[in-house]
DNA sequence: CTGCATTACATATCCAGACATCTACTGCCA
DNA sequence: TGGCAGTAGATGTCTGGATATGTAATGCAG
């Protein structure tokens, strides 16, 4: 039996009372992985119904301690990674650095009419076509980031016509020299779009969106904007003057 | 009639429809502030039951288009304002510079036993104490960010007795000299304890959360631990190399 | 005209049940 | 032995109804 009872009609809702329970009882004393009972089970010992039960439910996934699995169970959450990237360097050459293997996955590259945002940073018109390319980063086997690269279609076009995988800017500093990153610009939001299931993580998860711009270095000229959303479970950023 | 119709059986869930309809037809169309009708009203505008239409609504609260208003009602919310905000300089000064008027609240001021993040950042033994302060600040008359302050005790605890508003590290300047800050660690995180309700946003909108260091320039010995959460909805930080 | 009780209406919670869909396992069949 | 159909059991979606609670406007009493 539980030590930690359900009273009704304290003005604290059951499915608040019984997320608590499901914390201390489950979360904190259990291990990533592992499986919860099932939702009948549950709600039958707490003595409510399924529907309040998954409300509890609900409460944790959103702050990222359970997730569901449909047709298979209720899970606790892996624990967050903490792995550091510094936000003034290449994303392969950073992680290789600190000794972790990378992957780079191609997930769309197309040619598309350049939105507001994306023409400013780029020095071009809006509308005029830019070279879109969509990347998965894979570190250690788990996604870690997607990448939406932005190019101006003119000189990269045939360059990128057959870039698959590896180090993107490794591709580009053969070809324009060496690169600067200009700015970063980092916030937080929802994943949006695919983002979540690209990066493996539910919609109820924060995503750590950094914007930056690369430019030529002897002539300043852009070469690249991207927008890159991390799992924010897996990594920190770490800004070093 | 909606120029959107909400098909059954289509393998897309009602409640998935209807929240793109919502998005486009309301959240697209109105403005921030906007109330949109009544949950009964447009639960039987789509033909759904209410239980439907709210999970539709909670789709874009989760998104964070929406916000509800107990016995009032659904409304939508503010947009990204879109701050840009140093990493390298203070809160006070960076804010300042671009003409945006600050104020800070001391929200507690305590002293406690340091956990063992803070302990190895301050240089400590785990569980010795440190003066912990919380402050919010609020650019624009709008709350911005919460910080946790994390100082040792010895030297700063009488220095920060009648500590109340205005910069902290003016203060902790005219006292140590200059300080430096070591590195950032920048990820994204829901907001946890009092943190939505002080920065005046729903549990379903995440934050960006810092963690800086600051230590004496000459001695380099630590001086502040500090555990910023911005709200990510009006931030974004601006880091140059 | 002020202030408070009433009331209408909004969202919040909870229950009970039906059916859909997904997953993993079982066991038969080729 | 490999593959596939069936099935048990898990989560996902939707309905209908009852009741609780918060908000703001109404209207009456003073």
């Amino acid at each position: 039996m539980s030590l930690y009872a359900i009273e009704r009609d304290t003005g604290i809702a059951l499915y608040a009372q019984i997320a608590e329970v499901l914390e201390r009882e489950y979360v904190r004393q259990g291990s990533p992985g592992d499986r919860l009972p099932a939702e009948g089970e549950l709600a039958a010992r707490f003595g409510v119904n399924r529907h309040t039960l998954r409300r509890a439910v609900d409460e944790l996934i959103l702050e990222g301690l359970l997730e569901r699995q449909h047709g298979v169970g209720i899970f606790i959450t892996d624990r967050l990674l903490d792995y550091r990237v510094g936000i003034g360097t290449r994303f392969t050459q950073t992680l290789a650095e600190i000794g972790i293997a990378t992957d780079t996955k191609v997930i769309r590259k197309m040619v598309a009419p350049a939105s507001a945002g994306v023409a400013k940073h780029l020095a071009i018109e809006a509308d005029q076509d830019v070279l879109w390319i969509e990347t998965l980063r894979i570190a250690d086997g788990m996604p870690f980031c997607v990448i939406s690269h932005f190019l101006p279609v003119k000189p990269y076009r045939e360059l990128l016509e057959d870039y698959q995988d590896g180090s993107l800017h490794a591709l580009l500093n053969q070809h324009c020299g060496a690169l600067r990153r200009t700015e970063s610009l980092v916030t937080a939001v929802m994943p949006q779009g695919d983002d979540a299931k690209l990066l493996g993580i539910t919609q109820h998860r924060p995503v750590l969106r950094v914007k930056s711009l690369n430019v030529i270095e002897c002539d300043a000229s852009p070469v690249e904007y991207a927008i890159t959303r991390f799992r924010a479970d897996r990594i920190q950023l770490c800004i070093t003057p």
